[in-house]
DNA sequence: CTTTCTACCGAACGGTCGGTCTGCTAATGT
DNA sequence: ACATTAGCAGACCGACCGTTCGGTAGAAAG
C-alpha cells in the first residue's frame, strides 16, 4: 500500500475509533490493529497520538466556511441568505459527522494553538449568522430581539444535528437541511 | 468531617473535575487531591470510579422531568404549554450545567442499565416535547410540518445552552429561558 | 480500662498506556 | 552487483492507572 493511502487509511480509523469510544478510551493499539499495523509502526506516519487527533479535523472547518462566504455574499434578502447559510451549515455537519461528534467531545483535548485555530474558524461561522440576522431585522424582515441570542439558538438547532442524524435512515441531508432552514426564517420572522 | 458530607464533596468534586479534562483523563488521584484524602481512601465511599460518574446524574434528570408533567397538564393552549416545556427544560439544563456537559460527553462510558434508565426519562421528555407541538398543529395553532423534525430542533437549541452559558455573565437564567420559550414559539406558528 | 468501630493512610499490585529503539526485508537507485 | 532507504515488526520502557489491602489513630461504647 502506498504511504499516502496508509496515512488516509489511519486517519479514517483513528476518526471511527475515537468517535466510537472517545480519545482518551482509544488506544493506539486499537487503531494499529484496524489499520492492520503494529502500534509502533504507527509512529513512521504520525508524530503523536495528539497530533493524529488535531490533523483528523484538518480543513474541514475552513472548507464549511468558504461554502459560507459564498452563500452570505450572494445577492437576496436576509431571508434568502439566512436559509442558504443555514443550509451550508447543516450539509456541512452531516458530511463530516464524526468529525462533530468528536470535536465536540475533545474541543478540551486539542494543544493551545491548534484550538485558537479551530476557533476562529468557528467564531468567523457564528459572524456569518449574526451579520444576517442582525441585516434581517435591520431591514424589517426579521422581528427585533436579541441578535447573540438568536445566534446561540440556530446554532444549537443547526449542530445539534450531529447527536441524532443517522444515514441511512428516514431524512436525506438535504431534507434536514432545507427543513431546518425554512425553520431558522420562521423562528426569526415576525 | 461527617461521613454525608465527605460523600457529597467528593460527588462534587469528580463532578468539577470530570467537567473539565473529561471522564477517562481525570484520575482519582486528582479528585482525592480536591476533597484532601489519599486516593485509596475514596473507596471507602464509593465502589468504583464508573460508580462515581453513574451517582452524579441520580434524581436530576427526574427532577426535570417531574417539572415538564406538571407544565405540560396544566390546562391552557399549545403554544402557552409549549412557552412553559420550553421554559422548565432550558432552566433544569442551566441549573445543571456541568452535569449536562459531563453527561453529553461521556454518556457512552455508561454502564448499559444506567444508560437505558437515563435514556428513558430523556425519551419522556422528548415525548412532551413532541406531543404538545402535534396538539398544537392538530389545533391549527402550529403550521403543519415534520413534528420529529420540529421537536429535534428544539431539542438542540434547549439543550446546546450548556456548551455557551456562563453563570454570572450578560444573561440570567431565566432570560435565556424566557427568549428561548419565546422562540420556540415563533418557530412553530404559522 | 478494654473493646469495637469509623475513617483513613500508605504501600503495593497487576495491568495498560503512549512512545522508543533496533533491526529485518523488500524495493529502488546507481 | 551493491548501497540505500522506505516500510514495518516486535520487544521494550517508564509512567501512570484504578483498585486492593493491611494496618492504625481516635472516638465511642461497654
Amino acid at each position: 500500500m502506498r504511504a499516502a493511502d496508509r496515512e488516509t487509511a489511519i486517519r479514517a480509523a483513528a476518526l471511527r475509533i475515537f468517535r466510537r469510544k472517545g480519545y482518551d478510551a482509544a488506544s493506539m493499539q486499537e487503531i494499529a490493529d484496524a489499520v492492520g499495523l503494529n502500534k509502533g509502526s504507527l509512529y513512521y506516519y504520525i508524530s503523536s497520538k495528539q497530533e493524529l487527533l488535531v490533523r483528523l479535523f484538518e480543513g474541514r472547518a475552513e472548507q464549511v466556511l468558504g461554502e459560507m462566504d459564498t452563500a452570505a455574499s450572494r445577492p437576496g434578502t436576509p431571508r434568502e441568505r439566512l436559509r442558504a447559510i443555514v443550509r451550508v451549515y447543516v450539509l456541512g455537519v452531516l458530511r463530516n459527522l464524526d468529525a462533530v461528534h468528536v470535536y465536540v467531545r475533545e474541543e478540551h483535548s486539542f494543544p493551545r494553538t491548534a484550538l485558537q485555530q479551530v476557533r476562529r474558524t468557528h467564531q468567523a461561522m457564528r459572524d456569518h449568522f449574526e451579520r444576517v440576522i442582525v441585516d434581517g431585522m435591520r431591514q424589517g424582515d426579521f422581528v427585533e430581539r436579541d441578535s447573540k441570542l438568536a445566534t446561540l439558538a440556530l446554532l444549537g438547532t443547526c449542530t445539534w444535528v450531529h447527536r441524532w442524524y443517522r444515514p441511512g435512515g428516514r431524512l436525506t441531508e438535504t431534507a434536514v437541511a432545507d427543513d431546518f432552514a425554512e425553520r431558522a426564517v420562521r423562528m426569526l420572522c415576525a
